[in-house]
DNA sequence: GCTAGATTTCAACAACGGATGAAAAACTCT
DNA sequence: AGAGTTTTTCATCCGTTGTTGAAATCTAGC
């Protein structure tokens, strides 16, 4: 092709970030190259670099979502404590199973298994952020504890579902799935944690 | 040092898996490295070739786990399904628990991640193994469905606590941990899967 | 049309990774 | 003691990866 601008406009800038968004959210962040991913998108690897720099960055742009899901989260939270399981399940579902929000969060979850950059990403974004906030509308001794039981549910249903895609969780329905769901977030977060308590 | 055997009974073999394990339970399947695994095990790189051939064949002898699951697993279905949940749980964690286990599995799943042909290794053992025994057990509609569940929540348990390390899950105490999932896997297992049902 | 800036490929480098072949040293067995 | 086997390092090969510098081609403002 040769060296030089191509006549138009270009779209490459954003083709380069949405290959990235597949290729991390299928490889995670170590099985990415950055050559990998200029393939994809039809474009010499340097290209790649002359617009995000570094890989890092690239992962970070690339993982940027396009929705925040602590506004998300703070949304559920408004509306008291009585069926916040069932709605909590069901904005999970609908934020996971959106592909552009879904991709992202894919990618970031398999980085986050074997990349230690990522791992913080995903810890401090996820623990301090949504876990602190859920807990904190809690008002219980093991409020923390409580609101890491319903992040240990969500993060398996999110391997199960998106990564791993074991069946038939990955094709279950929607509302069946938030259906099961549900108690089981409700009870971690106001029902009694042992059943000797009760 | 110079080539040559050393002498004395070696223990290099051994040395290699105990620093294969840890480097795939910290770092992953791609994100090791045979000349990494041979710096900690104070050995020349060729020397991991020489016992165990290929990276790929060293991933697996280094993931051979001390019990098999599935033997466990057929050992808790022998009592029926009525305190199913508790025993289930109490089983998780005591596998998990256990370093010796513990390590090869942490490994498994951090590389599945990111790894296709680890991925691969663990559907077909958890998948095809477990949970189709686990589903087989429960004369129901939707079984397969129900030990999914199970599964998910299992998994979530395994990377919050084990893999991520997120507080207060990770320090919390087995009987603590134990009777707080008890109900949960006891429901999906026998109790109604949605509310609408009783 | 000229000039400054933006976009694009090419070529290449340095580091790293998995893997191999040869040679040296120790052990085993007769 | 000698022959064969096992363990060990060294040197090296070859492919891959992230990254950079230079040059070429297009667009925009004047």
């Amino acid at each position: 092709m040769g060296p030089g601008r191509r006549a138009g406009r270009s779209t490459s800038r954003n083709d380069i970030l949405e290959a990235a968004r597949a290729r991390f959210a299928r490889h995670g962040y170590v099985g990415t190259t950055v050559r990998a991913v200029a393939v994809d998108a039809r474009v010499d690897a340097a290209l790649v670099h002359y617009f995000f720099g570094t890989k890092t960055s690239l992962f970070a742009a690339a993982m940027a979502l396009p929705v925040n899901p602590a506004d998300v989260l703070a949304g559920v939270l408004t509306d008291g404590v009585e069926d916040l399981g069932e709605r909590l399940a069901r904005a999970f579902l609908r934020i996971w199973d959106d592909p552009a929000a879904g991709a992202p969060l894919v990618g970031l979850v398999r980085s986050a298994a074997s990349h230690d950059e990522a791992a913080t990403m995903l810890r401090e974004f996820a623990g301090q952020e949504m876990l602190a906030r859920l807990a904190g509308a809690l008002d219980d001794p093991r409020a923390e504890l409580r609101a890491t039981l319903v992040g240990a549910q969500l993060l398996g249903v999110a391997m199960g579902r998106y990564v791993l895609r074991i069946e038939p969780l990955a094709s279950a329905n929607h509302d069946t799935l938030a259906s099961a769901l549900a108690p089981t977030l409700q009870r971690y977060l106001t029902g009694e944690l042992s059943p000797r308590d009760a």
